[in-house]
DNA sequence: CATGTATTTAGTGTATGCAATGTATGTAAA
DNA sequence: TTTACATACATTGCATACACTAAATACATG
């Protein structure tokens, strides 16, 4: 039982998600299944599973014949992604607004109020990006439908490593929390319409700042992948 | 050049895809690897790779150890299902209005038109179906988001045999070209929310008049798939 | 007869080998 | 030198064989 039936495939997919996120696999970065199959001491059977759920994911790409890279998000596709993402998180605190229980509000306002300690403090950004991806994915999950859950979620998924970014940013960090107060206020307000209003400005403005900094900064893209930047520009 | 780099699991994944949309493969029906790789004349591995897309696509349902089985609709995740639609198409919608051209303002009003003239001349109940799917269609493609044109698309096409549904009950199809009638005086008149809320409106009364049509016709899961169900109740 | 325990069996998970395809390297001609 | 082509190498796609799991059946036992 201490292996919830997890298959070998499951364990490949799950450590290159980890090191896709973590920054040890930056996007373009090719996947070579024999290289894979010897690292994970497994054959490449797995490793092939593995690869074409992350593709299925849209976290990797992948063609016939030719080897599988971590996917790689131009500046257009990313604004699209981000928009989407805008909406789909809008129609989620829509329904949220009505739907959250007690303990759900309570527990978002737990997130909030522990992000906006750790800005009092100064604390580490990472803990603040990892409690701003858990506020939205607290309101997300708050709708209460599993699909729009899903759909929401593989999106987020697609611009997560990047959506980090924004702790770079200065002054990003508090205008970040100026825009979760009014979402929250919003929410428990009562006022969907308002709060759809607030989340997806704010989204949106996620991918804005971040197509900012991307235009500023022009440089090679494994320079701007987000932990990396993040280890060498702590704030 | 005339197989455009289709490997034997994308064609074992089409087919299967094929076979559930046209009802060959009905919701809860087991696949086997064994004997789809012999039925296609192909071995187990692409057929797993098949499988495993699928799977990842949420189309069929697969736990380790276990067979793989079309995924079933109950009546309650089909429910979420036509909620979320009715979210995605109402963000589309949001933002198609302020994004649609001319021209494709022109064929939205033809299509529509021409399912007007259907019903006046009591045509074709099937085609009228058709020309329903592409009016929502064609409404979501003219958001010119390709994230959030997709995401939709592939909700859409979950429910998309159920959708059709509709067409068996009375008073439907006059409701339905009505709803059509204000979406689209709203896309006209340029009013994005209000544009939202009709179609959110009558996405989520489609659910609704697919969900009393089943409770009100409780039979076996082969009986009302839908294809056969039009075939048998002709209007 | 009920119940718990071997045993069988159907079906999935993984490893390995080979063929097909893509990629790089070297050589000859312009 | 550059370009076209041929050849060698690297890597993926697929088939086959085997191992493992889980469920069903047969059997023994109270």
């Amino acid at each position: 039982m201490t292996d919830q039936d997890l298959t070998q495939a499951d364990i490949v997919r799950l450590a290159i998600e980890r090191e896709i996120f973590g920054g040890q696999l930056a996007p373009g970065d090719a996947l070579e299944e024999g290289r894979l199959a010897s690292r994970f001491g497994v054959s490449r059977t797995p490793v092939r599973e593995a690869i074409t759920q992350l593709a299925q994911a849209g976290l990797i790409t992948k063609r016939a014949h030719k080897r599988a890279v971590v996917a790689q998000l131009d500046p257009g596709t990313m604004l699209e992604l981000f928009e989407a993402l805008a909406e789909l998180e809008g129609a989620a605190v829509f329904l949220s607004t009505s739907r959250l229980s007690e303990a759900e509000k309570r527990a978002l306002k737990d997130i909030h109020e522990a992000a906006a300690e750790n800005l009092r403090s100064n604390g580490d950004p990472n803990e603040y990006a990892d409690l701003g991806v858990a506020f939205h994915q607290r309101i997300v999950r708050g709708c209460h439908n599993t699909a729009l859950i899903d759909t929401t979620e593989w999106l987020a998924l697609r611009v997560l490593p990047y959506r980090r970014f924004q702790v770079v940013a200065p002054g990003r960090l508090q205008r970040n929390q100026t825009d979760h107060d009014a979402i929250i206020s919003a929410i428990f307000a009562g006022d969907a319409e308002a709060a759809r209003e607030e989340i997806r400005r704010h989204t949106l403005e996620q991918g804005d700042a971040l197509m900012r900094f991307i235009a500023l900064n022009k440089t090679s893209h494994a320079d701007f992948h987000p932990n990396g930047l993040i280890k060498e520009q702590p704030l």
